[in-house]
DNA sequence: AGCTCTTATGAATCATTGA
DNA sequence: GTCAATGATTCATAAGAGC
């Protein structure tokens, strides 16, 4: 039997981390408040301010972070007087400096954007998902988010190509022989890091939730179960609540009293997973919290 | 009746546009060469010396696009040692310290990215198509570039650009916009920030094209029919021949002797518009180029 | 004309081998 | 050791051929 914790802060992420050791989560993901926006409840980062008031929790985040794991960062700079504003790209350069590994930049690109119309631009359909790492080794399962493949797939892979055999029969023998098979089964192929997923509408108490699907993504993407997710600036929760869907312990700290108090809400007690033979068999019951 | 002009140069662009007049064109659209990127044929600028490299370079866009023109400037950086390169990013500050305004940035989703597969990060299906602008006041026709909403118009998209291809040009020059009008009963609705494009993988002779639907889209967006677009890195010369088929004169530039002449080869002679009454009466003469 | 089926290949990235 | 060349991996599109 394996306890799966959720476990909720309340206060700054700068303060409450300093109680944890190094090398506790195998996953950072976090959408934080975004320069300007939500001013009213989160005190207002100008954009101008937002690397440096981001540094030292990128510090904290650094060393809570496994050699293994990887912190994946839901951001967009938003308009400023007509441009897109800096702080995101300037953003990178400073973790660098701070020894990140910058390792991919995903796109989010949301189907369901934001309605609205500007003389000078266009809907903002697209937000940065940026894979920062500690090292080069870092956990990575492809195949927990394996997509289906297009429709092209049935018809082409039904009579393989003279090209496919030859740019692969080229090999010395061991290669395509074994992979035909392994294609003409194949019925999924591995993602992109263009990510189609559609807002969630109707969330009014919490102004900056991302999809639950954002977060199950990387979640099954770069851990397994009763692994350690971290949310930092968890808002309503739903990083840990998908964590916890997930089989995976997490934590989720939140500044803001009334957010925190939402997310006590949506997450459920601590849960017990049991293994028992009959896979239908897993239970959950509920625990103290 | 109006001249359409396609001139083509064959140089480095950096010494070309010495020639040209402050203020000169109201579009400039181009796809330098990547760093390190088609280094045989290309010089092969190291990535670390790529932001030194594209800053003089720069400076003359600045200097020959006019004050309500745009500068699309479609670019992605490689992964170098298991990490994306900052050469953008800091290519994107460098710009703003020279004057541009950096207005906005465009996603270009590849729908058919490069295969692979390797054990720390999925395949690269997408570009930056970076806006930058002299001014905050630039022209913008959004109308041009309205896309019908739900899935019936996309079939119907995708039949109308197959008969583009067939010569049926005398749509072309207004020809979207009429097109579009006869479905302006039903809805239309404005494009966000994201494009979903294929690449086009028959060209056999220059490797690096964008699809011409890429600079079709910018140019219908940011100039008008006898507008000037200038692509200083024109390749095989498919923005000038976008620009050229949709009534823009255009100014192409490349350093290679090949790909010039290539272009050479895909660019019909000057075209002459004559306006008439009559739509079908839109004819092309040829004259000299 | 309009459909299906065939075929080539694309701004990729990492691991391995060779100089 | 460092650096350059070669090999291995793999998905989606459109042009072209055939009916």
């Amino acid at each position: 039997m394996t306890r799966i914790k959720t476990d909720l802060y309340l206060g700054d992420c700068l303060e409450v981390l300093a109680d944890f050791g190094d090398d506790s989560f195998d996953l950072i993901m976090t959408s934080p408040p975004y320069a300007d926006r939500r001013s009213k409840t989160y005190g207002g980062i100008s954009p101008d301010e937002y690397v440096n008031w981001f540094m030292p929790r990128a510090e904290e985040f650094l060393r809570v972070l496994k050699p293994s794991g990887t912190f994946i960062l839901n951001i967009k700079e938003q308009a400023v007087d007509g441009e897109r504003h800096t702080y995101v790209i300037e953003l990178i350069l400073a973790m660098k400096r701070q020894g990140w590994l910058w390792t991919e930049e995903f796109v989010w690109h949301k189907k369901n954007c934001y309605p609205g119309k500007w003389p000078n631009r266009f809907r903002d359909a697209w937000e940065r998902c940026l894979q920062f790492n500690k090292t080069r080794k870092f956990n990575m399962y492809q195949e927990a988010v394996m997509v289906p493949m297009g429709d092209w797939a049935e018809k082409r892979l039904k009579n393989l190509s003279k090209t496919d055999q030859n740019r692969d029969t080229s090999k010395v023998g061991s290669g395509f022989g074994k992979n035909v098979s392994n294609w003409v089964d194949r019925k999924m192929a591995y993602p992109t890091n263009v990510l189609h997923l559609a807002t969630e509408t109707g969330n009014r108490k919490h102004s900056a939730v991302f999809p639950k699907s954002l977060p199950e993504w990387f979640i099954r993407l770069f851990t397994e179960e009763n692994d350690r997710v971290l949310d930092p600036f968890a808002g309503s929760g739903t990083t840990c609540q998908v964590a916890q869907k997930l089989l995976r312990n997490s934590v989720g700290i939140e500044i803001l009293p009334e957010y925190y108090q939402l997310a006590r809400e949506n997450i459920k007690p601590t849960q017990y997973q049991l293994f028992e033979e009959d896979q239908n068999a897993i239970h959950y019951t509920t625990g103290d919290h």
